[in-house]
DNA sequence: ATGAATTTGGT
DNA sequence: CCAAATTCA
């Protein structure tokens, strides 16, 4: 193969060290390292200002080091990933395709396009396992089926018969290919006008894989033995900053696992209890990480509807007024609006606060929690679309291992927890910064002489909690029991309709999305407090499937002429309780194809596969994530059997209860 | 003082 | 849900 000239396509692995695609590049002869722009591509998830600062910076980073490796990166502005790497083959001669995995559903579709079409003209690619400690489909339940709850699914990752891969140094010399035909095109990550903010950020963060292995040197023999005392305070650097870094690839989570399994052995072999037990958190929070992508890879949509279908009755408050009060943080509740007013500020927030205002959007204010979900998606540095789905998802209790959705956590009784001297609220909020600590976290319930005292005047310069709790309460559990007699309706309707045979028009009408609200945008100066709003919206809470486009553009099957109607077909459905679920030849379904027998590039399997356990999971492209709009045994009927699985799941048998007392 | 009821933490 | 902790009567 020496002589060959492959391009390495860079995504979120922005990394020379432990980056098995351009391993296989080098490795293969000539390489051109390339990285597309494709914003467009990712429908509403267009990326974030902050996210998008760490790209430009991590991005800079990645170019020179492969510059002191002998090439450069590449950068493409496209609206097309695929068209864009047909025209850089052609104008380079490369005659291989290597890249790593993403388990996004964008991802899932655009890859495999990627695959058939490049074989189609002749090109080899391969893919490869660069995000996690095992591919999703390594994982399986002794009947070989997708673990539905996080323990059983990490428990099994921590009992593999083999480890995960270890680490790889980074290459030592790269022979580039021939440039001067793909001159890099000028992306712009960052405008004019977002240039004041992020300049701030460059104090705090330091984007780039060398800066990620600091900042993991730095954790590992810092914060990490006191992580699991620490790791309720909401205001301390205890927690390991690590995450943006993860997430763009920049650092490998099987070093991270490796260096911490040192640790584990050390701390284990001196008997230090509070260090055993943080590294065991520790690699939880990774292991959440590894779910997320297991999750999104085994139900493409967690991203926007709920894994468990009774949600979809649930009528949302549709209410911008809400959304934007929580946005700029003036709900009332001092945690709450201390972290929201921290994530406008910083695009940081720590975990336990992420679980507290998202918790509080979607209990007491009742949004849809795609809002919310988009929120975090547009301010987060470390903003990642298969983690922040698993967690609102978690919240919303949608997940047969959440949480209840009729319960309530009190942001005041949480900040007594997470944040016992209000120094906290007090650094965000400077309107409570003279109030005593006994009142911090409820100013409504003091007495008038401390507030005025303080200089707070409550409804004036902070207001009174937007929603008081037990109203919340109240409208949670009328909200609860009118989503079940929504759910017990749609049934009938449902069984009816599928007495006659086909997808019934009444469904179509029913699955409208909530949109988007138009603006997401702070305005810190104006205040919404008002009354609480009734607005209350039945349907589930979709948009527009981010998949349809690049589903109907690589099924040529479809004439365009019928791309609106496959469009409406191919939307999601939401598995209800009673395990209905169209059956919808449209609705993509993910396939896992070995290698054996794989048409799909396995010739240059040279390892034989007796040799080591290693071969059998070999990390070059040896197995395959294939999305396939055909049916197939892998997934078939997967959402619908999802709870069926868990006839125990708790909400069943709470919510059970609720409809017959409601 | 002690069993029952309620809250809390957990992915 | 379920176990553990905490509050209640």
């Amino acid at each position: 193969m020496s002589g060959g000239c492959s391009i390495v396509w860079f995504r979120r692995d922005l990394r020379v060290e432990d980056n098995p695609a351009l391993a296989a590049g080098v490795r293969s002869g000539k390489v051109i390292a390339v990285y597309i722009w494709a914003p467009e591509e990712e429908g509403h998830y267009y990326p974030g200002r902050v996210s998008r600062w760490w790209l430009k910076q991590s991005l800079a980073l990645l170019d020179s080091s492969l510059k002191n490796l002998g090439t450069s990166l590449v950068t493409k502005r496209s609206t097309d990933s695929v068209s864009s790497l047909l025209h850089l083959i052609k104008s380079t001669g490369a005659t291989q395709l290597y890249f790593n995995h993403l388990y996004d559903p964008l991802s899932l579709v655009r890859d495999h396009q990627v695959k058939e079409i490049l074989a189609n003209i002749g090109i080899e690619v391969r893919s490869f396992n660069a995000d996690l400690l095992y591919e999703p489909w390594e994982v399986l339940d002794d009947e070989h089926r997708p673990f539905n709850t996080f323990t059983e699914f990490w428990d099994r990752c921590l009992s593999m018969p083999y480890d995960p891969e270890s680490p790889q140094l980074p290459p030592k010399k790269i022979i580039s290919g021939d440039l001067s035909n793909c001159p890099s095109d000028t992306i712009i990550l960052e405008d004019e006008s977002e240039k004041g903010s992020n300049a701030l950020l460059a104090r705090a963060w330091s984007p780039g894989w060398k800066h990620a292995d600091k900042a993991l040197a730095a954790f590992m023999n810092g914060p990490l033995l006191e992580y699991s005392k620490n790791r309720r305070k909401a205001d301390s650097a205890t927690t390991s900053f690590l995450s943006p870094h993860l997430h763009f690839g920049e650092l490998s989570v099987r070093k991270v696992f490796h260096l911490l399994r040192i640790k584990q052995v050390l701390w284990a072999n001196e008997g230090n209890k509070a260090g055993e037990e943080s590294v065991n958190l520790f690699l939880k929070s990774i292991g959440l990480r590894e779910y997320s992508r297991y999750m999104s890879f085994n139900h493409p949509y967690s991203h926007e509807r709920p894994l468990l279908g009774h949600l979809k009755f649930f009528p949302w408050i549709i209410d911008e007024g809400y959304f934007k009060v929580w946005r700029q943080g003036r709900t009332g509740y001092p945690l709450v609006d201390a972290g929201m007013r921290e994530l406008w500020s910083t695009g940081w927030l720590h975990d336990r606060i992420r679980v507290v205002v998202s918790s509080f959007f979607v209990k007491v204010l009742q949004l849809p929690w795609r809002w919310g979900m988009k929120y975090f998606w547009d301010t987060l540095l470390d903003a990642d679309l298969e983690s922040d789905a698993l967690g609102w998802q978690y919240i919303s209790g949608t997940l047969p291992d959440g949480r209840e959705f009729d319960r309530i956590d009190n942001p005041q009784v949480e900040g007594y927890k997470f944040d016992p001297n209000g120094e906290y609220v007090r650094r965000w909020l400077p309107e409570l910064s003279r109030l005593p600590t006994e009142w911090i976290h409820h100013p409504w319930d003091a007495p008038e002489y401390v507030l005025q005292a303080a200089g707070v005047e409550l409804g004036s310069n902070y207001p009174l909690p937007i929603v008081k709790l037990d109203a919340a309460k109240s409208r949670l559990q009328e909200a609860l029991s009118q989503m079940w007699q929504h759910e017990a309706t749609s049934r009938a309707i449902l069984e009816n309709g599928i007495e006659e045979g086909l997808g019934d028009s009444s469904e179509s009408a029913a699955d409208a999305p909530i949109a988007f609200p138009q603006a997401m945008e702070m305005e810190m100066d104006e205040n919404t407090l008002r009354a609480a709003p009734t607005i209350r919206n039945y349907e589930d809470q979709m948009v527009p499937s981010m998949t349809t486009s690049l589903i109907i553009r690589g099924d040529d099957e479809s004439s365009s002429s019928d791309v609106g109607n496959l469009a409406e077909d191919s939307r999601v459905e939401v598995p209800n309780n009673q395990g209905m679920v169209r059956t919808d030849n449209m609705q993509p379904r993910v396939d896992v194809i070995p290698t054996t027998g794989l048409p799909d590039g396995d010739h240059l399997q040279a390892e034989s596969s007796s040799t080591s356990r290693a071969s059998s999971r070999e990390r070059d492209g040896g197995v395959v994530p294939v999305w396939s709009p055909s049916t197939s045994s892998f997934s078939v009927g997967e959402d619908s059997s999802y709870l069926q699985r868990h006839p125990q799941s708790h909400q069943l048998i709470n919510w059970r209860r609720l409809s017959q007392t409601g």
